[in-house]
DNA sequence: TCTTGGAAAAATATCGGAAATTTTGAGCGC
DNA sequence: GCGCTCAAAATTTCCGATATTTTTCCAAGA
């Protein structure tokens, strides 16, 4: 829990990066580099050097001599995103089932039950908590493919998770009790340690999330 | 073939990059920012901002206040990123040969040609030429797999694939006759649109080179 | 009116140095 | 000899200033 002492330069990576998932930073804009300067109290040279780690992973563009921008979104972009976090997700939570132990088990059940009463809180109207909505989901996500074996597929997987993310958090939404009925599937599947039953149910899951986001996307434009 | 006009940053980055998958940067070593200064000639902020990049590519590692290293191999992240690979490109290679036109055809026809050339070269004994079989083997690979509708995809293929190669030059060897005739087999099945067919190809393609790959690293230590 | 040229303004890219942190190593007590 | 402390050295982190490039805007000519 203890929060480490972190550089201006790790500070500042994650403010933005938080600001681009949770939309606070539009899409497409323009992120001029004195306008950060003041919104983020740090130096052009380490808000460059930040901006350029974000354009590795793909959230911030960074056209050269030209300056730096908000990735745009776009249906076809979520779309590619989704297909790319089945590839990875499901073949990670494959090897996750066959081959977790007790304590990932234990850590399973314990990130389940933290995002069951978080989703519970959303379901009775409250939506306050969306940013804690957003880190249970993740952590219960990770939690499942945890024992994959492969720490290149999980930092693949981390970014491709926040990208898909930043879609889930523009359209505002929530899906309510179907979301929460197939994190249980899931989750009971792999307790079950059903490894084709349980890539199957992730897919759906994510399948569902999919045309659910596409559909609230094209509606607002 | 005209030559950008590069920015210092991306010029640097470029050169750093290539060091470290041809192993002219040793991996584990540390990486002073003040011998890189008069190394690659830039300052200091760029640097950074170039490692950085690096770092969140994963060719790079980056405590926090203690520097940066060249990221080290091993046996084990060797295996992750054949496995990876395979995911990624085996799904791409499927979209792709499903997908293709008339230009996919064009382009992966004189990819072939190109990396048959230089193979030829190399298995004559000359093996003067490695970077450009380099980028030969790249672009067939990318042909390949270009039609697969999915830039994302591409974006997250690239990186891994180049992270594998950085273990086919550590090693140094080259398969020879047998690479030639997996490629040629590859190519072949592409062009006949055999989906599966293809798939499987490329799949022993890369568990061969994986297991050439291993057996080196093992041996030299 | 439309296009073109080209300064003025704005923004980015790069650098060198100051501040903060970690590493080194010599001296001291046990 | 071994570990500990603390200051010196090395290194990383961060910022302000300069150089370069792009963008804006206005006027002149077709």
């Amino acid at each position: 829990m203890s929060k480490q002492i972190l550089t201006v330069g790790t500070s500042v990576y994650q403010q933005i990066k938080r600001d681009i998932i949770f939309g606070d930073l539009e899409p497409g804009s323009n992120l001029k580099l004195n306008g950060l300067k003041s919104r983020y109290a740090a130096s052009l040279s380490t808000l460059r050097e930040t901006l350029s780690r974000l354009a590795s992973e793909g959230f911030v563009e960074a056209p050269e001599q030209r300056g730096f921008f908000v990735t745009p979104v776009s249906a076809e972009d979520l779309t590619e995103i989704a297909d790319l976090r089945i590839l990875l997700e499901c073949h990670a939570i494959e090897q996750s089932v066959a081959l977790g132990d007790v304590d990932w088990e234990g850590d399973l059940v314990a990130a389940h039950h933290k995002l069951d009463l978080s989703e519970r809180q959303m379901l009775s109207g409250d939506h306050s908590e969306k940013e804690a909505w957003k880190r249970y989901d993740w952590e219960f996500h990770l939690a499942l493919i945890q024992a994959c074996r492969s720490r290149n597929l999980l930092d693949v997987h981390s970014i491709v998770f926040d990208k898909y993310l930043r879609y889930q958090m523009l359209v505002l939404t929530y899906r309510g009790e179907e979301a929460v009925r197939e994190h249980r599937k899931v989750f009971e599947l792999a307790l079950a340690r059903d490894v084709k039953g349980t890539r199957a149910a992730l897919e759906e899951h994510i399948m569902n999330g999919l045309n659910h986001t596409l559909r609230r996307l094209a509606g607002s434009g």
